[in-house]
DNA sequence: AACCAGGACGTGA
DNA sequence: TCACGTCATGGT
């Protein structure tokens, strides 16, 4: 089987269905997760949510980040200046049931600081000027953009690492944006279909290469 | 009781 | 550039 970015999705999509991504709170989707509800944050606050998420998350479970954003929630109401105006102490509290607090605590710091500029301006973000931001690299970068502000990129994850290396398409050390570049280069640009690929590959990873109990890929037997 | 979770950074070679 | 140690909590 030679597989193509096209190809992949396809069947993807044929296993899986329509993923309508980016995972908000249980609060609001039930499950953790919000199929077929998602709403592109059109509002500074959801975009800015996204943001939190994107660094939150960084190597913990959405159910540690889920539990921190609602309180975030309703701490700051997902208001940039609310939250850098919090005591370091506080933060650190708040935050802490998702790892690295000390850490997460500067960097959400650092994003807020360049999310009210961004709003301030009311310009389009650049990836390259986010990689800069203290707690951005490359997969957070691309959620952000992706999922936040509607910028066609791709996120590669170690879920997607992990597939693409097991269908043989990726080496084992291939480079955050060869991999990315194997998507985009054959792939219209398309904001939804790259939302709904990367949701996609999240579900299939879930589904059958979790660490600790790895499955036989369906994939690669037909 | 280990092992892992949708990474990123600082350091040294 | 790149490999490696570090950061930290909670779930399985």
């Amino acid at each position: 089987m030679k597989w193509t970015p096209k190809i992949l999705y396809r069947r993807l999509l044929k296993l899986y269905g329509p993923q309508g991504w980016w995972p908000v709170r249980c609060e609001i989707s039930g499950a953790g997760y919000h199929p077929e509800i998602f709403q592109v944050p059109s509002s500074s606050h959801g975009r800015y949510e996204v943001c939190l998420g994107a660094v939150l998350t960084q190597n913990t479970s959405w159910v540690q980040v889920d539990k921190v954003l609602n309180v975030l929630q309703r701490e700051t109401g997902f208001d940039p200046e609310r939250l850098l105006n919090v005591p370091e102490n506080l933060l650190q509290e708040w935050i802490r049931p998702a790892g690295y607090f000390r850490q997460k605590s500067r960097y959400l710091c650092q994003i807020s600081l360049w999310f009210e500029d961004i709003e301030r301006q009311q310009i389009e973000p650049g990836r390259s000027e986010l990689l800069k931001v203290q707690g951005v690299g490359p997969e957070t970068a691309d959620s952000i953009l992706l999922y936040a502000f509607h910028q066609p990129t791709f996120v590669i994850d170690a879920y997607t690492r992990r597939i693409l290396e097991h269908l043989g398409v990726a080496q084992p050390k291939a480079s955050y944006e060869s991999l990315r570049a194997w998507f985009m280069l054959s792939l219209p640009q398309d904001v939804v279909l790259f939302q709904e690929y990367h949701a996609l590959l999240v579900a299939h990873a879930k589904a059958y290469y979790q660490k600790g109990s790895p499955k036989p890929d369906p994939l690669k037997g037909a």
